[in-house]
DNA sequence: TACACTAAATGCAACGTTGCATTCGGTGCA
DNA sequence: TGCACCGAATGCAACGTTGCATTTAGTGTA
């Protein structure tokens, strides 16, 4: 059967269109303020239907910012293959992919793209930087409890949740110290708050 | 003079008579779905005065049910009294403020008051639920802080907003696990959850 | 092809939320 | 007291969001 239910197909096609429509508009504008009408336009859909996919045009934004996000996840499947069967236990796992991985390039352009002129964050930024976290949590949830189906699903989600709310907590600290501009030294502070999050999360907050 | 701005205190009054209705028909009826309308003739102000005060109704249902839960900070106050002069670690003050506080009774209301019969949680409450623990984090925040005025600010912030972030991971468990009824099995569940979560942290995740 | 069935899209009305212009009423001063 | 000033409250129009009724178009059957 390769008529696999056409309308399945259909209703994909238009859901990526307005997802495509957005990333369109904030690459252009540099911005993700548009009006619902205007992405209904540019999706070619009726307003209505971005509702039938959508909870909100926020939720439109985040799905586009979090395929920006999306290679950090990718870049955890890259490194420490559990093909070569080492034994990698499962917060080494995960603190290496945040090494490594460059969040610079994609948390700047968010900042950007989600931010306003103010350095100080909207109540709506401030939230909408929560959510694009949360979707690298949930992302990564489901990455590591396929690399370690063996481990308890609650540690797992405890683990993963703890680490990206520490990744949010260093986050705004670091744009308020820099401004979220990509350089040299905003690299090193930020590698600097990586380490600094892994050590206390390794070593527990118990023991100082 | 004891003359004051009298209109501070009038925006005051306004504000507090807005929560108050809030929290009047939250305690009526049950549930933290009423209209706008209904709370601006409740509180006997404008529509309009209410977006004054609040960026949203679901602010409002917020700040009335941060109420309920204000006992739990006032609770760590009472513990291990700064007076003492006894230097407690600033992780076990906040652990054991955890293990004695009662959660579990504002917990229940809460679930009820925001929740649906459905068991799952919808969108709008898995974020309620999340804003609620928020609003506790900030608070303890606000109090660790005083308490502890030499720690560094970004190590209590993270610790807190760690602590805050675990309680809500172990919250949706063990509403999932007991479905939030208040029975001594589902007290000794969350005993055991809140052990679990001070242990993970306190020894931190890299020593298994 | 004709037709019934159904998922998705659409139109529309109601309610939530926001920006802006206007009104109301407290404060300070002549 | 009379008056200018200003912050808060209000009214209103526009846009976001939702529930529901209707229309459109793909699928299976005769």
């Amino acid at each position: 059967m390769t008529a696999v239910d056409r309308r399945t197909e259909i209703k994909a096609k238009h859901r990526q269109s307005i997802v495509d429509a957005a990333s369109t508009i904030m690459r252009q504008r540099l911005t993700s303020e548009f009006s619902v009408d205007e992405l209904a336009v540019a999706a070619d859909v009726s307003r209505r239907t971005i509702f039938n996919h959508f909870a909100s045009i926020d939720d439109v934004v985040i799905e586009a910012c979090g395929n920006e996000l999306a290679e950090v996840v990718e870049h955890l499947a890259s490194i420490s293959p559990a093909s070569t069967g080492t034994k990698v236990p499962i917060f080494d796992d995960l603190a290496e992919t945040f090494r490594q991985a460059d969040l610079i390039t994609p948390m700047v352009y968010l900042t950007k793209v989600l931010g306003s002129d103010d350095p100080q964050l909207t109540p709506r930024q401030a939230q909408m930087s929560g959510r694009a976290f949360t979707e690298i949590n949930e992302r990564l949830g489901r990455e590591l409890h396929s690399r370690h189906p063996e481990a308890d699903p609650l540690e797992v989600g405890l683990l993963v949740s703890t680490m990206t709310n520490g990744l949010l907590v260093i986050y705004l600290h670091w744009m308020s110290e820099c401004g979220a501009v990509d350089s040299p030294e905003s690299r090193n502070l930020w590698s600097q708050l990586v380490e600094r999050l892994i050590t206390s999360l390794r070593t527990g907050f118990g023991s100082h």
